[in-house]
DNA sequence: CTAGCGTGTTGAACCGCTTCGACAACTGCC
DNA sequence: GGCAGTTGTCGAAGCGGTTCAACACGCTAG
């Protein structure tokens, strides 16, 4: 392993100069920073990351929490991830990979100071782990929203303005009797924020609207969807649109519709909340409110090196919907 | 922050000996331990892992390269990455996330000390990380077969074999017409080692048996399973036997199937490769080939652990395949 | 001509832990 | 009772960096 006791040694300098040329953090001559960086290119010098460490209280590591659980979708998640990755290198930052299962694992790398920051997915109204990043020295940004987001730093889409949108949107194409097919019951049974903040946003804005709207949730599987399908139009038969925020059912659910005689973009319309390419993947393009996962991701990273830098107050962001229209709108009834 | 120094001072003893408490590398009196214990439990003490790394030359860290790129099937490589992470944590270890477009990720890792060991999937036939991992200092285990295997540790299902039982499955039961639809042309472009594995162990097969092979590339989309199954009964509209090893595209392979008047377990017998799981989540049960990811992560770990531990050389583990029979299974031809 | 200043570089003190060699206290044996 | 062998504990030397105070040097200003 060569050191940086070699660098100096082969560049005539002492080891804080090649410590200084590396950091930047003083000013070096021209002639001096040249031999040095020779010098490391020479021996292929890379400052131990432990050492860097242990002196500066610095480990260019940020952890970042993914759910493993069922009911999740887990091509979205990689999106996050993607996202996470990709902009904490852009820090010169690596990425720590945590379970949401092994809870201990945010004491175990926060104490033991194995990284700077941390990003936690699937957050949970309220959710056990909040409390524990309060406590920790390190800045913490959530992906979602808990109860109380007091003094924490979060970002997600905002799904409330999601659910005004989609039912603005339905409700100016004519249709008046509206549904949702949503999370698998165990994330609703969970009050993963998601879900309750964009029924919220959903059940203002239909009451506004003079609309009505059904809710059913819905598990990410084939004979979920169908399920929630058959449920929803026994309950509600006069359905004319529908509003879809669950990607791994959402294929099955217009199937099922177009099964049930009711062709997605010709009977009824439907809305559905998921990635843009989600969408464009299914049978017909969707009209669709799109979740940008990867954004979010990029997105929570530079929040907590913000934070990281300057002495930033923490601060919720919410993403501003956007819904496209495609060819699973079709005009409702009063527009008829 | 609390040290090691605040706890010897905390239990009477000096900081050496609650070092070997810890590590358990020498004899400590029971009363001694106990007292140890105790001050770590009271002050909440974690060891800072900057400090141990530089000290022990070890990080408790290992690596994993994922792909986040085109082509691969997402929910599969999450359960790869769900063996590692959890298998790893058996071992004490945490996992670092680090993705293949990244290639400089390796050398920042290993010469940097921040890994003790490296996992690397999707391996290519010829991989430019091949040759980067075998000149590191740290043990690598790859999941997937490079061209030459030669010194390095691999970990795989037997897709030859794969091929192999599939086509014996299929014969077996009266199919002399057979065909593949395998990976998308992306990757097999790459000349990613599974894909043409499976394909030589059925053509291996396929010739021993009599039988005849179509094979078509895929692409992971309804619209490439359409086309890839339209092309197939254009090109072998006698074949009766199917083998699918592409996650994504499997349903809308069974779908389009049916739809071309070849119902999938009455008309023609349909071979999944994938996880059971997902096998079991198409419109009929799939009789299938298992594609063990979170075994083949756990395995993988394992690997790299004893690795580190003795001096084991490198071995290449290849999985036996394991076909069983369900629902898309159907008599052929010359069992009728 | 010298005091004072800014610039570039250095030596040394940490950062918190592991581990080796030394040593004190006990044990059992001849 | 003395000696070799265990057992349990400790002190100190690193591990490889960062950073602070100090210093040497060449300038400018007075």
């Amino acid at each position: 392993m060569t050191t940086i006791d070699d660098v100096a040694k082969a560049a005539g300098v002492s080891a804080s100069t090649v410590s200084y040329v590396l950091s930047g953090k003083r000013t070096i001559s021209a002639p001096t920073r040249a031999r040095v960086e020779r010098a490391i290119e020479k021996l292929g010098y890379r400052p131990h990351a432990g050492a860097r460490a242990l002196a500066s209280a610095r480990t260019a590591v940020i952890a970042l929490m993914v759910p493993l659980r069922v009911g999740v979708n887990v091509p979205v998640i990689m999106q996050f991830v993607a996202g996470v990755v990709t902009r904490a290198r852009d820090f010169e930052h690596d990425v720590l990979l945590l379970t949401q299962d092994d809870v201990s694992g945010l004491d175990r790398v926060t104490s033991g100071s194995m990284v700077d920051a941390l990003v936690m997915m699937d957050i949970e109204a309220d959710d056990p782990r909040v409390p524990l990043v309060a406590a920790a020295k390190q800045p913490t940004v959530l992906i979602g929203l808990p109860q109380d987001p007091e003094g924490l730093s979060c970002v997600d889409l905002d799904f409330e303005a999601a659910g005004r949108v989609a039912v603005r949107h339905l409700v100016g194409t004519g249709h008046t009797d509206l549904a949702l097919i949503g999370s698998p019951p165990e994330v609703l049974r969970r009050h993963t924020s998601y879900a309750e903040r964009l029924m919220r946003g959903l059940r203002d804005q239909a009451a506004g609207s003079g609309a009505a709207v059904t809710v059913e949730a819905c598990d990410s599987t084939p004979s979920g969807a169908v399920q929630a399908v058959d449920t929803l139009l026994d309950t509600a038969p006069d359905t004319t649109g529908v509003i879809v925020h669950n990607e791994a059912a959402l294929p099955h659910v217009l199937a099922r519709l177009a099964e049930r005689g009711r062709v997605p973009g010709t009977d009824v319309s439907v809305v559905a909340v998921c990635p843009t390419d989600v969408a464009l993947a299914q049978r017909i393009p969707m009209t669709s409110i799109d979740l940008p996962a990867e954004d979010i991701g990029k997105v929570a990273v530079d929040m907590v090196m913000a934070r990281l830098g300057g002495d930033q107050p923490s601060e919720t962001r919410l993403l501003a919907p956007v819904l496209t229209e495609r060819a699973s709108s079709a005009p409702g009834p009063a527009a008829r």
